[in-house]
This record gives C-alpha cells, structure tokens and sequence, in this order.
DNA sequence: CTGTTAGCGCCTTCAT
DNA sequence: ATGAAGGCGCTAACAG
C-alpha cells in the first residue's frame, strides 16, 4: 500500500507547474499539445489518479447524490432504485445509498441527509414525508426528488408520483366491470409509522368506485397489516371464511396478491371462477403467475426522477416540478366476470 | 441556500480557537466541560455540521467503501447487498453502490474502482475475476473482499464463497435418491464474458453425482442460455419434447426453476408426478412456490463480507481469509419419487 | 500558454 | 487545556 502519487509528484516528473498538470487533467484548452503530451506521460508512469476527495473539496461538490429507500427487499423499490442507478453509471457522480428499515432512521435520514451528507442532491424514494418533516425538506441546501411519495403542501419541492387514489379505482372498476359487488380490499396499514400512503390512497380509490356504482361498502371486506406475503395471506383467510366472502380481491400489491393466492388455494377456491385477484405494481413476477394488476412505471420514475435532480442541479433556480405517472389495467389471468 | 457554517464560524461565535471546535467534535477528551459546552451551542446556534469532504481530505479516509454488484435485478444479489448495508447502517461508512450491466462496465470497475475511488474497502459482489483481471486485485491500494466469486489462484484476497459444486451434487443426488435417472440441467451460458462461474460449478457437482451413480451424462438433458425465467423456460420446452424427456430438471437458480414450472404447465406435465423440479438460492419466492431447492446463506454472506472488509480495514496486515458457506437442501413439494 | 498563489474546511502537531 | 500553524491534494484566479 504506497502513498499514491499527487498531482505534484506529476508536475515534477514532467517539469511543469502543478497548476498545468490540473488543466490538463480537467481538458482545458489553453495547453500547448507538447507540454499536454509530456504530461500523460507522466500520469501514465506514476499511475496517477486524481484525489476524488481533493477535488470535491476544491470544487464545493461532492458529485455524488444520496438516495434514502426504504426495505431494500420490496422488488418495486429495487426497480425504481435501478432505473436512478441506470442513469447515473453515466454521470460523474456516485451513488450512496441509505436503506431505511427503522422508523428512527427514517427520521433521521429524511432530516439530516440533505444537510449533513453534502451530496449534491437528495432523492427520497417512497417515503412520503410527515407534516414535521416539511421544514427541512422545504429548506434543504440542496436539491431534492421525491419518488413515490407526496404531500399536500409541497409544492415547492420537485415531485415524481403515481396516482394512486386512481390506480385504485382502476383496479375496482375493474372487478366491477366484471360483475362483482363483494370486492375485498387487502393492504399494509393504513396508518403506519413510516407514514406510507399508497395502501391508504388505494383504499380511497377503491371507496370511489364502490360509492359510484352504489356499493355500500363493509368494514369485514378491507384487511390490513403489515406488509408481506405471509400477512395478507392471513388476512385473506379471514376474509374468505366470511359467511359471505367477497368474490373478488384486490389488493394493495401483487406480493399481497401472491398471499390471497395462497390463501385461496388452501381454501380450495378456484382463481379465477370462485375468487378473482388482482394486485398492483406488476412487479416481474406478476407475469409469471399470470396475474391481473395495475402496472406502475416502476423504472422509468427513477430516471425520470434522477434527470429531474441533475437538471434542477445545473439549474437551481428552476421552478418546482411534479410529474405524475400514469398506471395502467394489465389483464391477466386471475380475474374473470362474476358467475 | 446559504453558504453553510464552517468551523471557522463556530470557533468566532464561541470565542475559542478553531483547533478547539475540532476537539469538541472529536470528543476529545482534553478540553474542560464549559468550553465544550460554549462550542456546543455555537454549533447549534450555527446549525453547524462538518464538511464531511473536508473531514476525508484531512483523515486520509473516505470513510465510504465501495459495492460493485452486477444485475440489480437479481434477487439473489439484492439479498447479499442488503446483508452488506446492514452492517453498513450503524457505521460511519457510506455505501456506494455500483450496478454492473455490461462487460464494459465490468472490467471498469473491477479493475479501476479500488484505485481511482479511494473508497477505504471495495466489496466486490457475485463478480468472479478472470486471470487477467487478478493483478489489479493483488496489487489493490485497499482491502478488497469478493463475496460469491473466487478465482483458483486468489489465495492472498479475502474471500466469502459457496461451494457450488458440492450444492449441485446435492441436488442432483437428491434427484437420484428419489429414483431419477433422466435428469436435465438448465442453466446460464457455461461460458459468459462477465465470467459467471455459478452455472459451471453447479454442473460439475451435477456431472460428479451422475458419475458416481454410474449415470451417463446425455449432452440433450443440458440446455443453457441468457439467465432469466424466459430463457429457461424455451429451454425446458425444448427439453421436455425429446422421445425420451428426462424426469426431473435441475436448475442453475431459482428464477429458472420458475422457467421450467411454467414450461411443464404448458406440457400438461404435473410437477412433481411427471416431473421433479429442484431450484438454487431459496430466493423468497421459491418458499411460496414449494419450489424445492438448494439454500444459500444469501444476506449472511453479505454481512460476513461486510465484517471482514471492516476488520481489515482496521487490521490491513491480516492474513487473507476465505470462508465457505454451506448450502442446504430444502425440500418442499416440486420434488418427488420417481414414478 | 504557463508557473505561482491562495483558498476549499478540517485535523493535528507544537508550543504555550 | 487551548491557540496558532501547517498540511491533506486539488482548482482557479492572477500574473506574466
């Protein structure tokens, strides 16, 4: 492990002053081609690297950008996740990565990252933030994309967000559409500590399109709890040993949905003829298992999202922007009309 | 966004010299309790919080270690990753992450990462290097740790590793002991320019079990191709038509168990009465599926990888360590005896 | 075109 | 216990 060579180790070696070694390393136009060349020279013997850290200092960046995503293991996130990183592999910045899988660190994240971190701009992807958060994200230092997570009074932070309440009606109108009336509703909690919104914006959705079409709707239809598989596959036993079980679920997404398969299956009810399913996100597997969903634009909210922070970067005075992305119906195969 | 305090600043409003603000942030224990106490609320007054870059510059340390993982999407991957920034969480290190999706990259950041970033530690994840890549890792300016990738002569760079070929043999001897003779072998390419080796290595085991049964290997039960469930499942269609179609298929992972599940279903083949079905991992999917497979300590290697880097980065001098993680049959319900 | 100089913000001796 | 000074390696402004 040697001390690796500076940008003054070159300068001598080549016979120049240091400050040309750093305007050719920075490509500036005023340099002569001999002296350019005597330079690489140099570099190339010393297997010279300039110091990242050295040069952020000097240049007050830290070309990198921080992203804070929570539960590293829900497959929708990790696509959102790639299509940022897909991105930035391009760019000249790094990427540093703040998983979030306490309530404790999402505070702090949310809270100090932007301004203790000095990255050149934060992304906060699917943490919608609480009305106590707004402050340090309205006053952050430096530019910041929400992904998947929204709030009503924030219109002066740049925003890439799904719109949920209508996914959710997407979905419901759907089952509707088939014929069905007694449609369940599984979802993590409404309420949670992370202050996650999609289940509760989907529920919204879904009481729309009930209420529409005239559908009362009943409490012992919606199931939540905490996210997973395992979970609403509970939920979805209770539901379906209902002395009138709905005929149709949907559900807050299709890891959720692959647990009311489960369920079913037990139960020995037929998807789709005795029980339609459809989930929400259409993550990879969805297709595999055949299965009806909602499908958001999982990668592409992450480039969008990151192209948004590196323009806002450039241009920091820009006006504030929220896209919002469509979802789409995808039809598949377990859910069918109503018998 | 105003310009952010500097210690400078804080030492002014608190009246001390600014060796002393960084005392105070250092929890130096030679400083008396009311000048701390003065500091402390000038650096809250300030809103004051170091320049990390500054802070690296001046420590020689990047306190970040560097990740290069190939293939986001992979489940099996992201599962190691999150061992990693586990660990990562609760230490002062950041975590910056490098997605590898072409060979270009690969050989990039294989070979230029652990010198040009000056990250503290590199972990380089599910990448096995090739010959020509191991002086860069031998002569690396840090620690470095590959976590599910190793290279016959690498005896002096730490090391997490599975042995593969003992997984395959256990499935395929798995597969024998339930009374199978025609057994196939899906797979990735055996040879990839991003120098996968999983796929090899799983083969060997397969081709020592069929050996030691006395089974000849028959060229048309291995079917090879991209990883990826599409891949798998053309493959497995493939090899399912032959005149004399094998009776259980053993796959490279388990997405491309799934390939083969869904192929069998097209057949009108009932796993497992017409065919057994062994993956590799235990992804989480495959717990739902009843797949059976062939279990990887996943999120452990990453924090095992994780703790080694650490504790060499504190100990460069230790000696080189590898470790071999033990794989596990978990038998569920896509397996079954011969008919 | 190029060498020199003054920072970037922090840590760390070295005196006191 | 504390202040002052030098240095980490690079960029950029200023002379020439």
């Amino acid at each position: 492990m040697v001390k690796a060579a500076t940008i003054r180790d070159v300068a001598k070696l080549a016979g120049v002053g240091l400050g040309t070694v750093s305007r050719v390393l920075n490509d500036s136009p005023s340099v002569s081609e001999t002296t350019r060349q005597r330079v690489w020279e140099a570099i190339n013997v010393l297997n010279f690297t300039p110091n990242p850290t050295a040069r952020k200092l000097s240049l007050r960046r830290t070309l990198s950008i921080a992203v804070i995503v929570p539960f590293f293991t829900r497959p929708s996130f990790i696509e959102r996740l790639r299509g940022i990183e897909h991105g930035l592999a391009e760019s000249q910045y790094d990427l540093i990565v703040y998983n979030v899988e306490t309530v404790e660190r999402r505070d702090d994240c949310i809270r100090e990252i932007p301004h203790r971190s000095r990255a050149d701009g934060v992304i906060i992807l699917s943490l919608p933030p609480r009305d106590d958060d707004l402050p340090f994200l309205i006053h952050s230092d430096v530019p910041i994309v929400l992904i998947d997570a929204n709030h009503p009074s924030l219109s002066s932070v740049n925003r890439i967000i799904v719109d949920d309440v209508l996914g959710g009606r997407k979905a419901t109108q759907h089952l509707i559409d088939l014929g069905h009336h007694r449609i369940g509703y599984i979802s993590d909690f409404l309420e949670s500590p992370f202050n996650f919104t999609s289940s509760r914006d989907r529920f919204e959705g879904y009481l729309q399109a009930l209420r529409e079409t005239g559908i009362d709707f009943r409490p012992e239809y919606h199931g939540q709890g905490e996210h997973g598989r395992f979970e609403a596959y509970i939920s979805a036993l209770d539901m379906l040993s209902l002395p009138e079980r709905p005929t149709a679920i949907f559900t807050a997404s299709d890891t959720q949905a692959m647990g009311v398969m489960q369920a079913a299956q037990e139960l020995a009810l037929d998807i789709p003829n005795d029980l339609s399913v459809i989930g929400y996100d259409d993550i990879e597997v969805a297709e595999y298992l055949g299965l009806t969903t909602i499908q958001q634009l999982l990668f592409e909210s992450g480039q969008l999202g990151l192209e948004l922070l590196l323009s806002n970067i450039e241009n920091p005075d820009a006006l504030p922007v929220c896209e919002v992305l469509q979802t789409e119906l995808i039809i598949r195969k377990t859910t069918a009309p109503m018998r």
